[in-house]
DNA sequence: AAGCAGTGACTACAAATGTAAACTTATAAA
DNA sequence: TTTATAAGTTTACATTTGTAGTCACTGCTT
């Protein structure tokens, strides 16, 4: 089973997670400053977004003097693994691995993560299936080919 | 640069651009048919997915008696690109390897995908980096460790 | 020709999201 | 103690998104 406390997180408020995670404790002061350029904010819209995830619960808040610190109620890889997960459920299955090989392709690896990948991937390739069936369609695959390959 | 003609989708009106990606030419009646176990959604609200998806540029439509038909405007792998682009550059880049591994961990990947995989890695290898630096934060990363680490 | 049934178009509406102004309150400084 | 100020809280508001009802139109059928 899965606790999936899903807590969607927008994009916007992925932001604010991140200079969170990132520094563990943070007011809400910091999180402009952080964001300034990047995002460019106005204080008060960093203060929603704050707001919006304390109220989610995805931030926690600590009184400290007048203001408040947040900190994460969450882990980062958490919330990136479930991210992920919602994306990838999102895709057809057949073309994930085309989708992840892209992914591969554009980013920037350092070499433990690519070790760790490979050793990953030889792993499955042990129990790989020779096709991933396409599941857009219910039951049967009507599409082209026919064989659910998409 | 980049043309970036975003084009966003959102989740709902990915399921239908699914049906369309599949079938290459679809009615709406069709998509119904397709989606009703796995989305239960009423005629119309398929109707409205698929006129915002035509007003979009997602999918283009051409008169076929009574009804129309519709077929994608755009590739599902360059929608799947776009939509990996943007999940990407949302996080952490210092932790993007690790959310790579926990997607190829997860899910099932054919012998090809997987081959495709471990070879663009290898190659990958040799110019990698020891360490993606972090870039939640501006310029100086404040975390922790203090080196870009996170 | 009249009508029915399937379609698209228009309308609806609440919730989520992106952005932010305005108001209020609680400290820290004077 | 008064006050300036930085924080938080409330309110605002346009869009987007998820879901769907309703109305109008158009071919196919009798």
């Amino acid at each position: 089973m899965e606790v999936s406390s899903a807590l969607n997180i927008s994009a916007a408020e992925w932001q604010v997670m991140r200079v969170a995670w990132t520094l563990g404790q943070v007011s809400s002061q910091t999180v402009s400053e952080v964001l300034a350029e990047k995002m460019a904010w106005k204080a008060a819209t960093v203060k929603t977004l704050v707001g919006r995830l304390v109220k989610k619960g995805a931030l926690t808040a600590t009184r400290d003097g007048k203001r408040y610190l947040y900190q994460p109620a969450i882990s980062e890889q958490q919330a990136m693994d479930t991210a992920s997960e919602v994306f990838i459920n999102q895709l057809c299955q057949h073309k994930v691995g085309k989708t992840l090989l892209k992914m591969v392709e554009e980013t920037t690896l350092s070499q433990t993560d690519i070790a760790d990948l490979i050793s990953t991937l030889q792993t499955k390739q042990k129990t790989a299936p020779e096709q991933v069936v396409c599941n857009c369609l219910p039951d049967n695959c009507q599409c082209a080919a026919g064989d659910g390959t998409c």
